[in-house]
DNA sequence: TCAATTTCTAGACCAGTTGTCTAGTAAAAG
DNA sequence: CTTTTACTAGACAACTGGTCTAGAAATTGA
C-alpha cells in the first residue's frame, strides 16, 4: 500500500544524491493523486503521509500549512498540464485541429487508466472553493486562463486555415470549450465511463465547423 | 446569523399546526443551504445544527446519520428542481425553445441572488464522489437522468416545430446541456460571475438552430 | 577537530468532527 | 391520572485533522 519504501532514521539523513527519493517531491506528487481523486477538503494530511511514509514533522517543514500546500499542487499541476497542451497544440506535424483531437483524445485515455477516479484537480478545487482558503481562487481562475489562451490560439491557427467559421470567437470558444469540459470530467467521474467525454466532444467538434 | 428564531424549551412541544416550523424541514432546508455551498465532506453537522439552533439528539432522532441525512437531501434537492424544470419547460403559453430560455434565465437569476456562492447541490456531490458514501452515486446519476429527460422532451417538441435541427438526437443534446451547464455552473462560482453561464448559453442557443 | 548551525524527523498535542447514549420534559392516549 | 409517545438537551467517547516543539544527525567553518 505505501508507496516508495523509505525505511526513516531520526535526524538529518545522508544527503539524497538520487533525486528521485525527494521527500518533497513525494509529498506533491501524492498529494496530486489524493487530490485529483478526492478534492482539497476530503484529503486528509495522514492519508497522504502514509501514502508515502513521511511523519507529520517533514511534511511542515517543507510546508507552511495545508493551505500552503495546497497552492504548490495547484501551481504545479498548473504548470505541468500546461506543458502538456503545449505539447499536443503546438505540434506542427499535424494540423490544429487534428491536434486538439489528439489532446482530447489524451485526456480520454487519462480518464480510462484511472478507473474515472482521477479528475482535474483545478475543477476539483473550482467546484470545492466556497470551503477553501481565499487566496486559491485567482490561482485556480488564472490557471484556466492560460489554459485558454492556447486552446484559443490554436483554433485561431484552425480559423485561419478555413477549419472553424470565422463567425466564432475563438477566445470565447476556447472558454466554452473548458468549462464544458470540466463538466464532462465531473460526469464521467460521477457515473465511471466516458459517455460524458464522448457527448461533450462530439457535440463541440460539430459546433466547430458549423 | 441563526435561521428562523426557534426559542427551543424541553421536552415535546405542542403539536405544529404551522408546518412551517417543522424542526425536520428546518434541517433539510439548512442542510440545502450549507451544501450547495459547500458540499458534503466540508460541512458540519455542527454548523448546521447551529445555524438552525437544533442540537444533536434531534438530528439523529430525525435522521439515522449524515450519510442518511445527505440521502434525504439529494432527494429533496432533486425533487424541488424537477417540479422547477415542469413549471418552466411544460408552460404551454410560450414556444419550447423560449420556456428554455426562460428557464436558463431563471438559473441566472439564482446565481446572482446568491452572489455566485451557492451551486447546484448535485453537481457539488458529483464532484466529490471520490469521498462520498457509495450509495449516493446512483441517486445522483438518477437526478440527472431525469432532469435529462425533461429537457429532451422540449427539445423534442422545439424539434417537431422545427426550431431544432432534425439530424440533432434531442437526449444527447438534453445530455450535453446539462453536463455543460454543471460546467459554467462551476466556473461562475469560481470567478464569483455570470461570464461563464453567458458564454455557455449563447454558444449551445448557437449550436441549437445550426 | 569540534562546537555551532542547518536540515529534517518523531510524535505529542489540542481543537474539532461524527455519532452514541442517557436523562429529561410535556403532549397525547387510554 | 398513569402510561406511552415524541421529541429535546447536551455530555461523552472515539477519532481525525492540523500545528508545534523537541531532538538527532549531517554539515559548516574557525
Amino acid at each position: 500500500m505505501s508507496g516508495t519504501s523509505h525505511v526513516k532514521r531520526r535526524g538529518r539523513p545522508p544527503k539524497q544524491v538520487d533525486s528521485y527519493s525527494d521527500t518533497k517531491t513525494a509529498l506533491i506528487r501524492a498529494g496530486l493523486v489524493t487530490m485529483t481523486e478526492k478534492g482539497f477538503s476530503a484529503s486528509g494530511l495522514d492519508e497522504i503521509l502514509r501514502s508515502v511514509g513521511v511523519p507529520k514533522g517533514s511534511f511542515y517543514h517543507y510546508f507552511q500549512s495545508k493551505e500552503d500546500f495546497g497552492s504548490t499542487l495547484i501551481e504545479t499541476y498548473g504548470k505541468a498540464f500546461s506543458s502538456n497542451l503545449d505539447k499536443y497544440l503546438l505540434d506542427e506535424s499535424h494540423l490544429p485541429l487534428e491536434r486538439f483531437s489528439y489532446l482530447i483524445e489524451s485526456f480520454r485515455k487519462y480518464m480510462i487508466e484511472h478507473d474515472f477516479q482521477r479528475g482535474c484537480l483545478i475543477g476539483n478545487l473550482g467546484q470545492e472553493m466556497g470551503a477553501l482558503p481565499s487566496v486559491f481562487r485567482q490561482q485556480l481562475i488564472d490557471v484556466f486562463e492560460e489554459w485558454q489562451k492556447k486552446t484559443s490560439l490554436c483554433f485561431k491557427e484552425a480559423q485561419q486555415r478555413g477549419d472553424i467559421s470565422t463567425n466564432l470567437d475563438c477566445a470565447e470558444l476556447a472558454r466554452f470549450f473548458w468549462v464544458g469540459w470540466e463538466g464532462a470530467i465531473l460526469r464521467a467521474k460521477l457515473e465511471r465511463n466516458a459517455t460524458a467525454l464522448d457527448n461533450f466532444t462530439d457535440h463541440f467538434l460539430k459546433f466547430l465547423n458549423k
